[in-house]
DNA sequence: GTACCTGCAAAACCTTTGCAGCATC
DNA sequence: GATGCTGCAAAGGTTTTGCAGGTAC
């Protein structure tokens, strides 16, 4: 399965998503635990960009675990290439699910900080694969953010 | 003169600059101060996204100003309009010049974090102006990164 | 049984703020 | 002279790590 590909398409459904996320966590010898699973799921159903400190208070992780094993358990996932993380002008990190197929772009409200998805086509993977070739970059991927002030604070 | 339009095109004079951010602080009521031309200078001539860090540090800095100094500075002519903060997944904050009618794009190394430009067209500009109309934001800009192995990371 | 994973707690980092004194206008 | 800017120092918030014990395989 390629690593990315940037059409949107229909998401795929959350138990296939995390299955699929789990199965390549353990082909790569990470360890099948609850708390894994859980994130994966969370991510997965709330498919949105969403910080560690949300993930870790989260009703599902909670009471599973502790934020410095959510902490590290985001490290292990983004490794293994089925979340990534996005930086988006906050200062702490947000990570969101990646799926094999599916591409995300934002729009982050400069002033209270609202991020939405826009569903729109994305007009970069041409030149992703220019530069690619062109700076001799592998595994290469973009992030697209567009920022504004939303309507409820132009007043 | 526009906020923001996305063409490619030959970097100003270092001094044109400045002294144009210069200008645009002092008509909203900024303070001329030594520290404000060192930054601005500074952030002129390297054209390359900084952290506060780093710009505190910097030889003209560093003699001149403490590092609050520097990031209430950047606070201040960012909301100017004069620099911009990027997130490019660092845990600090990365801040550029912004001259009207420049443009830049960015790619960042997934494991050394070097970062450089890409001199290339950015397609992004028209579905910026339609993401705005159809989101209803205002002050509309976008940040456009590509992220991957370096070749020397590659090895 | 072994290697990995977790919880707790502390350290590290960067950012942000309070306040008294100084510089710009 | 008034207001904004600065330096110093301390607080705040998130991320990162050490270590002893528990868990998946």
């Amino acid at each position: 399965m390629p690593e990315t590909h940037h059409h949107n398409h229909p998401t795929a459904d959350v138990e296939t998503k995390v299955a699929w996320a789990v199965a390549r966590c353990r082909e790569n010898g990470l360890r099948r635990t609850k708390a894994m699973e859980e994130l994966l799921r969370t991510l997965a159903v709330e498919n949105r960009p969403m910080r560690l400190a949300e993930l870790a208070e989260s009703e599902a992780l909670a009471t599973q675990c502790d934020p410095a094993t959510v902490y590290r358990l985001l490290l292990r996932l983004e490794a293994q290439g089925v979340i990534r993380r996005l930086g988006l002008h906050e200062r702490s990190a947000f990570f969101i699910f990646l799926y094999p197929g599916e591409h995300h772009d934002f729009l982050i409200c400069t002033d209270c900080g609202k991020i939405e998805e826009i569903g729109m086509a994305c007009p970069v993977e041409a030149l992703e694969n220019e530069v690619g070739r062109k700076f001799g970059y592998q595994r290469i991927y973009h992030e697209l953010e567009f920022f504004g002030l939303c309507p409820a604070c132009v007043g």
